[in-house]
RNA sequence: GGCGCAUUGGUCAAGCGGUUAAGACACGGCCCUUUCACGGCUGUAACAGGGGUUCAAUUCCCCUAUGCGUCACCA
């Protein structure tokens, strides 16, 4: 067979050489330790945590000075692709703070690798498949879909391994003439890769994460080239990453098995192969079994859910860390207002079996990452949230940010700040009780205490109550209430001898919280009142007095 | 079915031949406390099973089981 009239046959109409595509884009000049790695998603139109876990890896790998990491799209698939997709993800990337320094954008390209946008490098690939029927890898395959689908039964009945391979292989070492005649026609055809593997051996292959990993060869004649000429994601894979010079290629393990294949890619066009580094995927425990998360169960899979319920993105970013590097949350915990940055982030530390996503964890994350923050920094993260998913919310406290701001003070900072919003969904309810708008009385005054004496103790309380008193003053107040109504001064008075009083000072403050705020818990009610202001502490008070 | 990868408490995990098998989350108890939250102390709870190798195996090897992945002209 002569390989160059096929290739002349079948690509006559390229002329570029894979020397030339190396001259357009030479190797990187790096400094040293610097990597080159990429996010190379399909534009679905939907970004799932798991892609943002994915890019986390590439984006933390790429911290070291002058490292390259870049976006590319791999759009080969039209029928999966969507309109926006693009947008879509450097929107959603950037809004967890992960952004690229090269690649596609959603106007155009940045970066003297491209294009990087897979279906504008149709002819790149056509010149490297050109090359591989010029050593005689690669071959056109007549079959049709009826053809695959009956020869997979034949395998499935027989027992034996499914695929396009040896025997099955009937086009392998069809002759010039044949071809010809069938290109000539226009029949329809895929360019396959003529493997020369045998699985019986193995090769050995090093994954910072996995360790060594010795995995049989190849042996299918993979489809290259699609009958539409576009490529499938294993040769594009090998052609881009060589021709954008990247050096780690971080993927999911699901790709594991088809690693062999793009080894004998590489090794076929004599192409170094990067740096692997197979990630475990995350799971979600479903009714006791672990599987992958999944975007069409699990509401947490999509990066939205994040955003509308108003995690702050950092805190997702956090959370992921700790599942990535196991060393993460000591780090964290030693280092609290730390930037992420300084954290050496290290493949070695990556778990191999996959994690199943913990949201109690993340909102453990969550909850301290905020407790940490000032009133003003978390009234700003609240006002932007708001701005998008509670209007109503954002106009009350853009009205009076002076008040908001002292609410979200109450008990923040110091050692042992309080620890009350997980994520800003939770916030309109923390503090309705400071807004009349949203406001509800409540009758849910602790059981042990009679109506009367509700009523003697808040009327007792409105005649004295004075917004001037320093806490000292203002809680003997509460005090002297208690004991003249029968109730102890002190709680652990009341615990030695529960039958001398009717309750403890802590019931009377009960009161006093319910009617105020319409509830039993509540954050410190000196501070509450406070805020409040006179006028509608009283008012609210007066509301259960006949 | 073939092949691959994995398997330490409910979850995330440390451990890399000799440990009372860390820590975090969740859950329970106690303390602190005017409620709640915080904090402190504390408790329940794990090396999937079976064979080897070894003086010694959670750590190394093999088998089994289970889970996950993959076997597309999807990525």
């Amino acid at each position: 067979m002569d390989y160059d009239k096929l290739a002349e046959l079948l690509f006559g109409e390229i002329t570029t050489t894979i020397a030339d595509l190396e001259e357009q884009y030479p190797k990187r000049e790096l400094p040293e330790n610097a990597v080159v790695t990429r996010f190379a998603p399909s534009p679905t139109g939907f970004m799932h945590l798991g892609n943002l876990y994915g890019a986390l890896v590439d984006e933390r790998l790429a911290r070291k000075n002058g490292s390259v990491f870049y976006l590319r799209i791999e759009d080969t698939d039209l029928k999966r692709s969507v309109e926006n997709g693009v947008s879509d993800i450097i929107d959603a990337l950037k809004s967890f703070g992960i952004n690229f320094t090269e690649g596609a954008t959603a106007t155009g390209d940045i970066g003297a690798y491209g294009p990087y946008r897979q279906r504008q490098r149709i002819n790149i690939y056509k010149t490297f498949a050109k090359k591989m029927v010029q050593l005689g890898r690669a071959y056109p395959c007549f079959c049709t879909e009826q053809d695959l689908a009956e020869m997979r039964s034949f395998q499935e009945k027989n027992k034996q391994n499914f695929g396009y391979y040896g025997s099955f292989a009937k086009h392998r070492d069809m002759p010039y003439d044949e071809i010809e005649k069938e290109i000539k026609n226009n029949v329809p055809y895929v360019l396959r890769f003529k493997s020369f593997g045998d699985p019986l051996k193995h090769t050995v292959i090093n994954d910072p994460v996995r360790g060594k990993m010795e995995i049989p060869e190849n042996d299918q004649d993979h489809v290259l080239l699609k009958s539409d000429g576009v490529p499938t994601y294993h040769f594009a894979h090998v052609c881009d990453d060589y021709l954008m010079r990247t050096t780690h290629v971080v993927r999911g393990e699901e790709w594991l098995s088809t690693l062999p294949l793009h080894i004998e890619l590489f090794d076929a066009l004599s192409l170094p192969r990067p740096l692997y580094i197979h990630t475990s995927q995350l799971m979600k425990l479903d009714e006791g079994a672990k599987r992958k998360l999944s975007k069409r169960k699990d509401k947490e899979a999509a990066l939205s859910f994040y955003h509308k319920m108003g995690y702050p993105s950092n805190c997702v970013i956090e959370y992921l860390m700790t599942i990535l590097n196991s060393n993460f949350e000591q780090w964290r915990s030693q280092n609290l207002l730390a930037d992420i940055n300084d954290f050496e982030f290290s493949p070695k530390k990556m778990g191999i079996s996959g994690a199943l996503f913990d949201l109690d964890k993340l909102n453990d994350v969550s909850k301290n990452y905020i407790s940490r923050l000032s009133a003003s920094e978390v009234l700003t993260l609240i006002l932007e949230w708001a701005k998008s998913y509670d209007i109503e919310l954002y106009n009350l406290l853009n009205n009076d940010t002076k008040k908001a701001e002292a609410i979200l003070a109450i008990g923040r900072g110091g050692n042992k700040p309080r620890k009350d919003i997980t994520y800003f969904e939770e916030v309109k309810n923390y503090l309705s009780f400071f807004y009349d708008e949203l406001f509800k009385a409540s009758d849910e005054f602790p059981e042990n205490i009679s109506k009367e004496d509700i009523e003697n103790i808040l009327k007792q309380y409105i005649l004295i109550y004075d917004i001037n008193d320093d806490q000292t003053a203002w809680f003997d107040k509460i005090t002297k209430i208690a004991v003249d109504n029968g109730f102890a001064a002190k709680t652990k008075e009341y615990k030695q001898n529960p039958e001398a009083f009717k309750g403890h000072v802590g019931d009377v403050s009960s009161v006093i919280r319910v009617s105020v705020t319409g509830r039993q818990n509540s954050p410190d009610m000196f501070a509450v009142m406070q805020i409040l202001g006179y006028d509608t502490v009283i008012s609210r008070m007066k509301g259960y007095i006949k």
